[in-house]
RNA sequence: GCCGAAAUAGCACAAUUGGUAGUGCAACUGAUUUGUAAUCAGUAGGUUGGGGGUUCAAGUCCCUCUUUCGGCACCA
């Protein structure tokens, strides 16, 4: 006699065991239709499911983020469905849920080209408009195995294995296509009203790169064709900032055919990537720091001692001349001990913070490498604080605070924040990992921050707290990171000491420190961010003087002068065109202040100020364009 | 590194089954002296990523290397 409780909190009492179809049927015919999928007491649940005892009952619709989970699932499913059919010899491997819609993991002879995803797709088209009905079984182990075994799915048969204690199988049944899922999933194919298969590309079995590598097809799905069509709209448009373009058109950067992995940055990105560095050096000094420079290439026996050598001699770059090893810097820090060893220190001293924009070098494989985002040459605002255990705390929450105020100076305010802990790759001794995880993890904890924990993905000296940035279409990057090293400081690596109040030599403790992280990928994001419209305090082109003929040209190159004397940067643009001309070659560069003269403005000693986005300021004089520019630069990129 | 796709003028792209490599913008020259997103005319620009092969003939087909793109694995 279960008593079903429903949302509003009425409750439904049926004589034997109901399914959700069943609840939602007497609910009403409407939700019925709607029905993906049911949650019972929590739990989601496939439609067919029975409830048998008193609980508390709710119907997942496509409203719903569960019930689009589920369509989107079950989308997956009529991918294998359709491929199955036209690629009978495929094997199908997984085939899960991502953010917009699902992939398929397929092993399969024939190679999978874009003009078969639009086969592909249509079958699937065809399959769904049928609005076949999706029919779950629950199979015993051995019947499941002979099942797949009999289709030759190979993999099925693996996953099965690896879940040694699960006595029955949900197999969901579409048409003569059979899938195993823990489900749910929609009723019927009617469900799948509006997807797309977007692109193939290769992924490992069980995503380790020693397994074979499957063909791994990308769909996007949506409740309804709207909502597909605005997403792809929506990526279209997000395209229109990727950094590689915009670097482009906006003659920021290139990179070269010769120099795999390195930016060439022309004269409007150079002053970008050096607006943020000084930006960054004003923030060195409000803090504490100083400023070093250490060589960018160091004998190996550095490398070795500090364990480099042994965990990341693959990526590192070396030359050797006179019978010398040397290797060229993946990171700045062993240089840093050598400056800190330069003298004895006293606890007293401590903490003592060395910054370097460190050029460093790391051998990324080949296919890694994307635009400024990931790169083989790349320059960290780098900092090592040399500190007391007692001091960490206090370092690591003023390293958080200097995050969040300098990503806020450039506009950010979507941060996420990720704790990383000991990889198997690693130098130090358990209980030095406990101590560095521990401390750690409580600053993250006291600074009230949202988390997420990645196990085993800390640098091998040490745990790490990391801050990303997200790119155009949602790629997330590292930027800033903070990592606690017990490690580096010991006697037998680097061998780093201060003198203790007991007057006894002590190890101290090492916060490598990113706020930035590379100055490349900042800028790189900077660019996706702000689509190029830089705020004025950031952009290479401050301000374009433009004439209107060429008699106001000495009036605009006299202007001009002024505004560079007072630190901005200027262009003039004295060409023999007209002025809509110039204002839409400057309007596509993205030039934050366009100050046009003519006679007018001559007459009257002033300049008349387009501001980007095509708002005219009117004609100002030179100290009115000089309070408008310096508020304006004043603002940084905050956000108001 | 692995799987797949791609590389044509500075940029964006075109070129039928293998049959004279083009268009637009930019550049350069000249005319025009211009009022808030494109003035007109002309000129020049290429060993079609590099190398090799097939063919009477290759941008097009084959091999190879490089780079790029999308993922995967990696990311100190």
């Amino acid at each position: 006699m279960p008593n079903i409780t429903l949302p509003d909190a009425s409750v439904k009492t049926y004589a034997n065991p109901v399914s959700i179809e069943t609840i939602a049927q007497d609910i009403g015919a409407g939700l019925a239709k709607a029905t993906v999928a049911g949650r019972i007491d929590g739990q989601l649940a496939d439609t067919c499911d029975q409830v048998d005892h008193d609980a508390s009952v709710e119907m997942v619709t496509l409203k719903d983020d569960d019930g689009l989970h589920i369509m989107r699932h079950s989308c997956a499913h009529l991918l294998g469905h359709a491929l199955k059919q036209l690629y009978p010899n495929a094997k199908m491997a997984i085939g899960p849920v991502i953010d917009n819609g699902f992939y398929y993991d397929i092993d399969l002879e024939e190679k999978i080209t874009p003009e078969h995803l639009g086969a592909i797709q249509k079958r699937m088209k065809e399959l769904a408009k049928t609005k076949y009905p999706v029919v779950k079984k629950m199979t015993p182990r051995d019947e499941a195995l002979a099942i797949f075994r009999e289709r030759g799915e190979d993999y099925k048969i693996e996953l099965i294995e690896a879940m040694p204690d699960e006595t029955e199988f949900g197999l969901y049944y579409h048409q003569e296509y059979i899938d195993m899922c823990r489900g749910p999933h929609v009723p019927h194919m009617g469900f799948i009203k509006a997807f797309a298969l977007t692109h193939v590309a290769g992924a490992y079995w069980r995503g380790d790169s020693d397994n074979k590598m499957l063909q791994r097809i990308y769909g996007l799905a949506f409740a309804d064709k709207q909502a597909l069509k605005d997403y792809q709209h929506m990526m279209e448009e997000a395209e229109k900032r990727d950094h590689r373009k915009l670097g482009k058109q906006l003659d920021l950067f290139h990179v070269d055919e010769l120099a795999p992995g390195m930016a060439f940055w022309h004269p409007k990105g150079s002053t970008l990537y050096r607006v943020v560095e000084d930006y960054m050096r004003q923030q060195l000094r409000l803090n504490g720091y100083e400023e070093i420079r250490t060589p960018l290439i160091m004998d190996r026996s550095l490398w070795e001692k500090s364990g480099h050598w042994d965990k990341f001699k693959d990526n590192m770059f070396t030359t050797e001349t006179e019978n010398r090893d040397y290797a060229v810097k993946p990171m700045n820090c062993p240089g840093h001990i050598q400056v800190y060893n330069r003298q004895l220190s006293s606890y007293r001293d401590l903490p003592i913070r060395l910054a370097e924009f460190g050029l460093v070098h790391r051998n990324e494989p080949s296919g890694t490498l994307h635009g400024l985002m990931r790169v083989r040459s790349f320059t960290q605002d780098d900092a090592h604080i040399f500190c007391t255990p007692d001091q960490i705390e206090q370092e690591v929450q003023a390293c958080i605070d200097l995050v969040y105020e300098t990503y806020q100076d450039f506009g950010f305010d979507q941060i996420e924040v990720k704790f990383s802990t000991r990889p198997d790759k690693r130098v130090g001794s358990d209980e030095v990992w406990d101590q560095s995880e521990a401390a750690l993890e409580s600053t993250l904890k006291k600074a009230g921050l949202n988390y997420a924990l990645q196990p085993g993905e800390g640098a091998f000296y040490g745990p790490k707290i990391e801050f990303q940035l997200k790119d155009c279409i949602g790629r997330v990057w590292q930027c800033g990171t903070i990592q606690l090293d017990f490690s580096m400081t010991q006697a037998e690596r680097l061998n780093a000491v201060y003198v203790g109040a007991d007057n006894e030599k002590h190890h101290p403790v090492m916060i490598h420190r990113a706020i930035l992280g590379s100055l490349e990928r900042f800028v790189g994001i900077l660019v996706e961010h702000y689509e190029g419209k830089f705020p004025t305090w950031l952009a290479p082109v401050q301000l374009v003087l433009a004439s209107i003929s060429d008699v106001h040209n000495d009036y605009v190159t006299q202007f001009a002068k002024k505004l560079q004397k007072h630190g901005f940067r200027v262009e003039t643009d004295l060409r023999n065109e007209k002025v809509g001309f110039k204002i839409r070659e400057h309007t596509l560069n993205r030039v934050p202040y366009i100050l046009v003269v003519g006679d007018k403005e001559m007459e009257n000693d002033t300049i008349n100020v387009r501001a980007r986005g095509g708002e005219n300021l009117g004609s100002l004089t030179f100290d009115q364009l000089l309070d408008q520019l310096n508020n304006d630069i004043a603002r940084l990129g905050r956000v108001d």
